[in-house]
DNA sequence: GTCTATACACTGATAGAC
DNA sequence: GTCTATCAGTGTATAGAC
């Protein structure tokens, strides 16, 4: 709990304040200088802290970020990519299955609001080239490492997705399934031969 | 070549123009007045045929959307998820291959611009939610078509950046490469008990 | 299609409080 | 030296009347 209202950091006063606002009048209709004024800061000092009225909601996503590729780096020899990435996966949901109270609200003013959709696929590319460097690093072929970040990617949003819909079933058990999934889809290599008109 | 400098269409003259100006100033220099006068018409108008600032870019995409989702759903029957994508992804790829000359100059500035990285992504989870639901009308699972089309998205992109760095094999060559390194990734389908800490 | 406002996001400079 | 407030400004985007 930070005394300062924009101290930075995945819970603060200023950035859960600015998330009710954004519930209450909808990220568009909220001006800057509200957000400020419900914090009771200037609205200058508000941009001393963000770059943007968009990036307030993404400040915890440091924490996500850095346990995954941290994950990936301390992962043990011998693993290969998915395994790699399954375990990191693990260990980040853990931290959205404990900050879920928070996390919702969050999720759902994001879903509904395009710009803000926009800024959370800018973070998710990013994490991704960061889990592609740590993969490089855990001796991945440099080819396979970006389609893997990407791919693993892929499964671990579905996952979330998958287990915001049904959380009678745990994360893992989601992960788990929906990699498993992902080995139905490719193990049938697509052949070319039955495309129309080439 | 259309008469109105700013009538819609992937390769107007207001269009290519606008890209001229981003890559000799930057994107963030570039001022909607400027862009408005090196077209001819009033910065008034300019707004009136694009939302925004970088819209401009993207309007040519609606070709390879339209291209990719008619492949869907003309695929024959009994086609599996993968090789209805690839069939897509291949007759997508003519266009990119055609349009090389004018596709290049854009990708560049995309390439360097944060605002425009960002725009580019919600085009892509756009194309890939559309992929979903022709894919879904193919009936394809629900659960595996938001999956396959994320997924097989990854592959194209990956494939394509391959074939923009080595363009000595053809594009349809670094798909099929792509897609088979995804099958390697997923065939080991990941073991938990590895995972450390857990 | 144009012109004239206008709202609001965001920036730079400067100076004061702790 | 770090954080903050105030002021004045730029540029994107929108709305209304013509």
């Amino acid at each position: 709990m930070p005394t300062k209202p924009w101290s930075r950091g995945p819970w603060t006063v200023g950035a859960s304040r600015t998330t009710e606002l954004y519930r209450e009048r909808g990220f568009d209709q909220t001006t800057t200088a509200e957000i400020a004024a419900r914090a009771g800061v200037n609205e200058r000092t508000f941009f001393r802290h963000f770059p943007d009225k968009r990036e307030v909601l993404f400040d915890g996503q440091a924490a996500v970020r850095a346990a995954l590729v941290e994950a990936v780096a301390e992962s043990p020899d011998g693993l290969r990519p998915f395994e790699i990435l399954l375990c990191a996966f693990r260990k980040a949901g853990r931290i959205l299955e404990e900050n879920r109270p928070f996390s919702e609200p969050r999720l759902e003013v994001i879903a509904v609001t395009p710009a803000l959709r926009e800024r959370e696929l800018a973070k998710a590319a990013s994490l991704t080239e960061a889990l592609t460097q740590a993969l490089r690093q855990r001796d991945v072929d440099d080819r396979l490492a970006g389609l893997a970040a990407q791919t693993g990617w892929a499964v671990f949003h579905q996952a979330v997705q998958a287990w915001i819909d049904d959380p009678s079933h745990s994360l893992d058990a989601h992960l788990s399934r929906t990699f498993e999934d992902l080995r139905t889809l490719s193990a049938a290599v697509p052949s070319t031969k039955a495309c129309p008109g080439s």
